[in-house]
DNA sequence: AACATGACAAGTT
DNA sequence: AAACTTGCCATGT
């Protein structure tokens, strides 16, 4: 039984546990908060913070490593965070994601 | 209250 | 392999 602000709540706090220099996708964290097919959600949980810059929501992709959340955040922002930490962006996408992928862990 | 939309993902064609 | 379809459910109109 899962409410939606267990899952919010559960959200940040994986949100927060990003290493820097690593990123991790929507289905991974819905998958660890308790809602393996609300992917969506987390997303917009994502957009509501309207990049606080207290969670390190441009470590966040989807599941091709696309960085579909960059309009969210002022022009190249988002890759320019994530090229600063080390990771390398082609075409908007993560390079070599599968090294990068971080599984979030309760 | 009903209907559309979205920072996704998985399955089908 | 790429395009299309379906499931999902909180938010906004």
């Amino acid at each position: 039984m899962f409410d939606k602000k267990d899952f919010h709540e559960k959200v940040l706090i994986i949100l927060s546990r990003i290493p820097i220099g690593s990123v991790t996708t929507y289905g991974l964290i819905a998958e660890k908060a308790g809602a393996k097919s609300s992917s969506r959600q987390v997303g917009y949980i994502l957009s509501t913070l309207k990049n606080n810059n207290l969670y390190p929501c441009h470590r966040v992709v989807n599941r091709n490593g696309l960085l579909t959340g960059k309009f969210n955040f002022k022009e190249n922002e988002m890759e320019k965070l994530l090229k600063a930490e080390g990771i390398e962006i082609i075409e908007d996408k993560v390079v070599n994601l599968k090294e990068k992928l971080w599984i979030p862990n309760l």
